[in-house]
DNA sequence: GAGTGGTCTAGACCACTGT
DNA sequence: CAGTGGTCTAGACCACTCC
């Protein structure tokens, strides 16, 4: 723990949270640093890459290394998926008005960049389960991000799958030209005749893969959360997957659980048994 | 991408995914892959600290690198809450059978070691507005860890906040060698007569801390989620705050979300509206 | 072209682990 | 003690950005 490099992080660290180094100012050159310090280049770059998977510097090759700067932030609440199901069967103008990311970032519409592509891809074998097709049948894949207006990096990277046997009933649903669709994919359901009956969302975490740090411009190190959000009809039917890679410092995951009360009986029987677990 | 480094790193890699180098095979020394790969040791040590950074290998100070074994997997799900409910208002015997950590890994309570300690804490900021105490009030801070027999690392790190007047109600709730209480929180909630409406969970990603890394036994560069649980009691009021830690890689989290039916009325006006977004 | 970070070398010594 | 990974040096050249 007191080895130089250890020790000149820890410097830079404590300028940064103590305010001495300002989010966006650039700090001195590598070989200005090495000078300062009085250490190889090596060992320098060691504390600078130790700081840069934390999160707190960025570094851009032929510019300079900075202090990070905080990003927009978001936050994802259960609510979203009720409040998209209601939006659906409203009238055109109220579900062209604003859209889900809108929602959750604050944001208007007009600071929002989206990009869509759409490809047929034959099934994998986990996809193919959840939607009870044979391995190999055709899926439709819409790849989207959306990202603020003026910023590098997306604000979240979406990979979704529709059975394409499903999606041709409407042939609207082939063509990446009708996104952003006003009421979202929930509307696009409903356009083939189905209503979702719950949304489960599975999350984990884990370091980028190097695809992902290029589309989401994370800094090196940073970790992304990666959640599978799997939509089922009211007739029990698994008719949507979604991959989606939130970067883990920018985005916040809300979910709220209501519980069923006590009966009162229950209740006043385990209050008899006494204090002691 | 067509560095030495990446190379080197893709090379490994795809022995590992491979099966050509198993999980806990110990791979080459450094001197020898140097020789093997024909660089400097330099250049070798950032190959293997990306592979590191993705969790593919670990390395072992005067013991040597190995093929990173997979871990004890954990799902936590919704149905968590509910289940910790009902088990708080059953009779003594059946709360102390099994507890919630059992109940997401399928381990039995003889696999599992808990560790607890209990602390009087001043109320921080953000804590303060929660429970709706001033800066400063004494709450009762509880850090437990849980871990699988034989293996060195816990699967979580918790550390969970009572508001102190509300737990010395009983003052069997201030002693720690009352853990693990059978029932949990839940049922130690009941006895100072607390019943939960709601639970909102709050999900984050981020590396973990020094502090983490040494006390969850992570890999270099393995993500954290940061979980912030707020238990909310029939009352409205915040009753209990925890913060959990979960390694990324071994901990998913599940969520469902149920969704209230359309109205048939909105159904066939919006259908009517026509296929088209 | 000047300034910056990215890669790489060839060597040295230290700290930790297990026999 | 031998074998291993961790730290560190002093220097070189390359790749990218911006003026």
């Amino acid at each position: 723990m007191a080895t130089k490099h250890d020790r000149i992080a820890a410097d830079l660290r404590a300028q940064i949270e103590m305010g001495r180094l300002m989010p966006g100012q650039k700090l001195h050159a590598e070989d200005e640093l090495v000078r300062l310090y009085g250490v190889s280049r090596n060992t320098l770059r060691q504390a600078l890459g130790a700081l840069e998977r934390e999160g707190l510097i960025v570094r851009k090759h032929g510019t300079g290394t900075f202090v990070r700067e905080i990003r927009q932030k978001v936050r994802r609440t259960t609510g979203r998926y009720q409040w998209e199901k209601d939006r659906a069967v409203q009238p055109r103008e109220v579900r062209a008005a604003t859209g889900a990311t809108e929602r959750d970032t604050g944001l208007v519409m007009s600071d929002l960049d989206f990009t869509v592509a759409y490809a047929d891809v034959p099934a994998p074998d986990d996809l193919a389960v959840l939607f009870q097709v044979e391995v190999g049948a055709p899926l439709l894949r819409r790849n989207y991000t959306t990202q603020k207006r003026g910023e590098w990096a997306p604000l979240s990277y979406v990979v979704s799958y529709l059975d394409y046997a499903v999606a041709s009933k409407n042939p609207d649903l082939l063509q990446s030209e009708n996104e952003p669709w006003p009421g979202g994919t929930q509307h696009q359901l409903l356009t083939v005749g189905i209503e979702l009956d719950r949304i489960v969302d599975i999350i984990s975490a884990r370091p980028p893969t190097a695809q992902e740090v290029d589309v989401l411009d994370l800094p090196a190190g940073v970790a992304v959360m990666n959640m599978r959000k799997v939509s089922i009809s009211t007739s029990n039917q698994v008719v949507e997957v979604s991959d989606i890679i939130h970067p883990g410092d920018r985005v916040e995951l809300e979910y709220t659980t209501a519980l069923a009360p006590w009966t009162e009986a229950a209740r006043t029987a385990a209050m008899k048994e006494g204090k002691q677990g």
